[in-house]
DNA sequence: CACCAGGGTGGTT
DNA sequence: AACCACCATGGT
């Protein structure tokens, strides 16, 4: 059985230091779990810049500015009209409880549970908050680490067989090592599939575990 | 020009 | 539970 360790330093020796989260604060990671939703980094980054240019990566500013604005400001992570509104319920609902500091006395499932009665937040931006915000041992369960983890395994299908080894990952991985391993899915999961094929079945490229490997690894 | 990016939601089968 | 359409900009 491949251990915790091995996959992370297997990954590590062909990636390199990754160094996720790039943010100044914990609420900055919340707001850029959120913008990146569905777009690429540099794009979120660009939204991010622009809020900070106005002071609004602090959650009880940003609670207070009209969507209409927020959404203009954000307009380059794409999706903006959703995403505008969300962000300012993420800011009231981190400012309502008190701040970050105070989120973080939570355990983690009381907190992944208020995590996803918010709007725009499902399982996996759940998991990246809970991971690169509040530093909690998670395994994000995204479409990268369900197909990579599942070629491991040899288990195809239901997400189960991830989850049961997600849950070896973070008994024997601490938290750095599981913030590295996500950033090395993800870095990866597009070097290895951007010269893949078009998946027959699901005709997606990169987020499909249907594909038969295309190197030694997955 | 087509396809994709560090998804979520609400609906249908 | 799996599948679908929708949201929408910028890069390659």
């Amino acid at each position: 059985m491949l251990e915790a360790r091995d996959l992370i330093d297997l990954l590590a020796r062909r990636h390199g230091p990754q160094q996720w989260w790039p943010a100044e604060s914990p609420f900055e990671v919340m707001v850029g779990a959120m913008l990146v939703q569905r777009t690429t980094w540099t794009n979120a980054a660009r939204a991010i810049e622009h809020l900070r240019a106005q002071r609004l990566l602090e959650a009880a500013a940003l609670r207070r500015v009209r969507p209409e604005a927020l959404a203009e400001l954000i307009r380059p992570a794409g999706f903006y009209r959703q995403k505008a509104p969300r962000l300012i319920a993420l800011a009231e609902f981190v400012d309502r409880a008190g701040g970050m500091e105070r989120l973080a006395v939570l355990d983690t499932e009381g907190l992944r549970s208020l995590l996803l009665d918010l709007p725009g937040i499902g399982e996996e931006t759940a998991d990246a908050i809970l991971l690169y915000a509040f530093d909690r041992p998670v395994v994000v369960d995204d479409a990268y680490a369900r197909r990579i983890i599942g070629r491991i395994t040899g288990v195809r299908g239901d997400g189960q067989a991830v989850r049961a080894f997600a849950s070896l990952l973070v008994e024997d991985a601490d938290v750095v090592a599981l913030n590295e391993l996500h950033a090395l899915i993800v870095a990866h999961a597009k070097d290895v599939c951007r010269a893949a094929p078009i998946c027959q079945r699901c005709s997606l490229r990169h987020a499909c575990r249907h594909a038969a490997p295309t190197d030694s690894f997955v």
